[in-house]
DNA sequence: CAATCTTTGACAGAGTTTTGACACAGGCAA
DNA sequence: TTGCCTGTGTCAAAACTCTGTCAAAGATTG
């Protein structure tokens, strides 16, 4: 899932990225008006976080043009102003949800979460085929053989990272920052335990998930 | 939906209290004015039958101090006169419907439900199964070996949630979004507690309500 | 103010994650 | 080939996190 965050305060910007990330988000921070709605065109994100208060162009400028190119991605405000008038214009031009400033870290991943959930709720029941297996994440459920196997929260994070790999190696580097988070650097031996835990759980484990010397791990696909 | 039926004859009233039961009703039953006052006091019914001609205080009487009280719920007169000027009359108190008597069960029925459904549109007196429970949301009552569940408001709108899920888990997040309200962070064991309560109030509870580590419940059906 | 419903804090228990010790394997150079 | 260095596999214990439960305090409603 990734969120395009539109902030000009540097600082703020940092930690409403890193607060993201840290929730499992793929998040692209711009730092104006122009940047954002050009960060628009490269990655499509699936959620937009706009700051409406910021040099050059505003935030409810950049709604407005993205609302021509696009309808349907849901927009979150976030505000210093807040009258109710300026909710209402935001509203008018099509923005899903506001947060005040300053927010609490806590409101603003309510708030997101619950945007995500009313904008996408087919993916409450994602099902992946991954070889032989069949991976439910949202249930951290997976079925191989008619045979039932619970995952755990961090097993379906490196599954699905190394789905999204379709077949590519994905470093050790990539696996902390992804499934654990930006700024997780465990000393020993977690990652290959983890590698482990999945392999045991999945048959032919080894044959599926393949260690790439010096690198890390691939899934045949 | 509660129902306060008030009519002097005794077979009557409890012919009309059958019925109305049956049909899934909270029934009250008073056999005069006088009581039908002092029950409306204790148990705040959602509809008022008052039939008109009864010893003592008659229905009009009811009538006109029931709505000194409460303009709102809706009064439905049961009579034997069934003359025009006494419908008007009865119409000016505030009444919002008249079945005469000698009445069909499917007339009373009939008129009953459409008033319900003009004063609550909202409501539906729905009624959902999940697994061997009987859920009535808009009554707070459900119903599993045919042995009476009382709920809570919270507890119906987490039940509901959960049903509308279909055996998905549902994220903790999305409980307190969707049961308490977006901006609500409950610090400690709240929503826990609540799966609680509706653990050990429907049979088997901890079976049906299957937690889901690290995401939330989910409701075997 | 009494009854009911909700929230909270303390604590216990269960499940998950991390760690450290040690074994093993692959690459490289002598 | 042997020996060495580094990276990985495996295990069990330790550390940590999340959830269940209880009792009591707080809110709400009649």
């Amino acid at each position: 899932m990734k969120i395009l965050v539109t902030e000009d305060e540097p600082m703020t910007l940092e930690a409403l990225g890193e607060l993201l990330r840290m929730e499992g988000f793929d998040v692209v921070e711009a730092s104006g008006g122009e940047m954002a709605l050009k960060l628009w065109e490269e990655v499509h994100p699936d959620l937009v976080c706009l700051d409406i208060m910021m040099p050059g162009m505003d935030g409810y400028e950049v709604c407005r043009r993205l609302r021509e190119k696009d309808s349907r991605t849901p927009i979150l405000f976030l505000s210093a102003k807040n009258e109710e008038k300026d909710i209402v214009a935001g509203l008018e031009l099509g923005a899903d949800d506001f947060i005040r400033k300053p927010f609490s870290t806590g409101e603003v991943m309510a708030r997101i979460k619950s945007v995500i959930r009313r904008a996408y709720p087919e993916k409450g029941s994602r099902k992946i085929q991954m070889a032989d297996v069949v991976v439910w994440p949202d249930e951290l459920r997976a079925e191989q053989n008619g045979l039932g196997i619970e995952l755990t929260l961090r097993e379906v994070k490196m599954l699905l990272l190394l789905e999204e790999k379709k077949g590519l190696p994905v470093s050790r580097d990539e696996f902390l920052d992804r499934c654990w988070g930006m700024d997780y650097f465990p000393d020993s031996r977690t990652l290959d335990q983890h590698v482990h835990m999945l392999r045991k759980k999945i048959e032919g484990g080894s044959e599926l998930i393949e260690t790439v010397r010096g690198v890390g791990y691939r899934f045949r696909g």
